[in-house]
DNA sequence: CTAGGGTTAG
């Protein structure tokens, strides 16, 4: 744009910034935010967000940080969406505790967590391990009135599918039962993960069945904890 | 008009 005399202006660089997604290009989404500085561009809140986002593909979780102080030491201050994105950073190399103290930050920052924040702390708890961590975010949406959807009911289930408690995972979906909220594939996809691992093959079976009666599509994720339940099963019992 | 955030297996 520079070499044909169109000047972009700060929603193209935006756009440069959120297309630098893949791999190592979290470099030149940096590298964009800084020209845009020389630039006198000042980079706006969707533009540092953008950057987050590239630093959570290139798994660079201190650098999403930084960007978020940046971002207030520039006066930008960062919104709902900027802090989801770094908790998202933090949970893409499994760090929990980075995620929950930017979970805090935004209550205190007046900054209100709305569905897609406690999704992505939860998330972040799953790849942490932290199941009891998870739970109690679920509770905690509850509490401030953000209703759980079926997305963050999943990655509860997923955190308790990752540390084999497949009692809270399937606890979990009968909660959202109860919520009138309809567990979709990916919810069943994790409790039946849960149930499997912890040998429970009956239980695995049963989940399986229901998504089918529940006319959901299954994948090969439905089907492959299952079918290494009973593997384990088969190998165990000679 | 053109830009930013959350879920599943192994």
């Amino acid at each position: 744009m520079w070499e044909a005399k169109l000047e972009p202006n700060v929603i193209s660089y935006s756009a440069g910034i959120s297309a630098c997604e893949k791999g190592e290009q979290w470099q030149r989404a940096l590298a964009l935010l800084s020209e845009m500085w020389e630039a006198k561009l000042e980079p706006d809140v969707i533009s540092y967000s953008a950057g987050i986002s590239a630093c959570e593909n290139g798994e660079q979780w201190q650098r999403a940080l930084a960007l978020l102080s940046e971002m207030w030491e520039a006066k930008l201050e960062p919104d709902v969406i900027s802090y989801t994105a770094g908790i998202s950073a933090c949970a893409k190399v499994e760090q929990w505790q980075p995620a929950l103290a930017l979970l805090s930050e935004m209550w205190e920052a007046k900054l209100e967590p709305d569905v897609i924040s406690y999704s992505a702390g939860i998330s972040a708890c799953e790849k942490g391990e932290q199941w009891q961590r998870a739970l109690a975010l679920l509770s905690e949406m509850w509490e401030a009135k953000l209703e759980p959807n079926v997305i963050s009911y999943s990655a509860g289930i997923s955190a308790c599918a990752k540390c084999e408690q497949w009692q809270w995972a399937l606890a979990l979906l009968s909660e959202m039962w109860e919520a009138k909220l309809e567990p979709d594939v990916i919810s069943y996809n994790a409790g039946i993960s849960a149930c499997a691992k912890c040998e429970q093959w009956q239980r695995a079976l049963a989940l399986l069945s229901e998504l089918r009666e529940a006319k959901l599509e299954s994948n090969a994720a439905s089907y492959s904890p299952a079918i290494v339940a009973l593997l384990r099963r088969r190998d165990a019992t000679g």
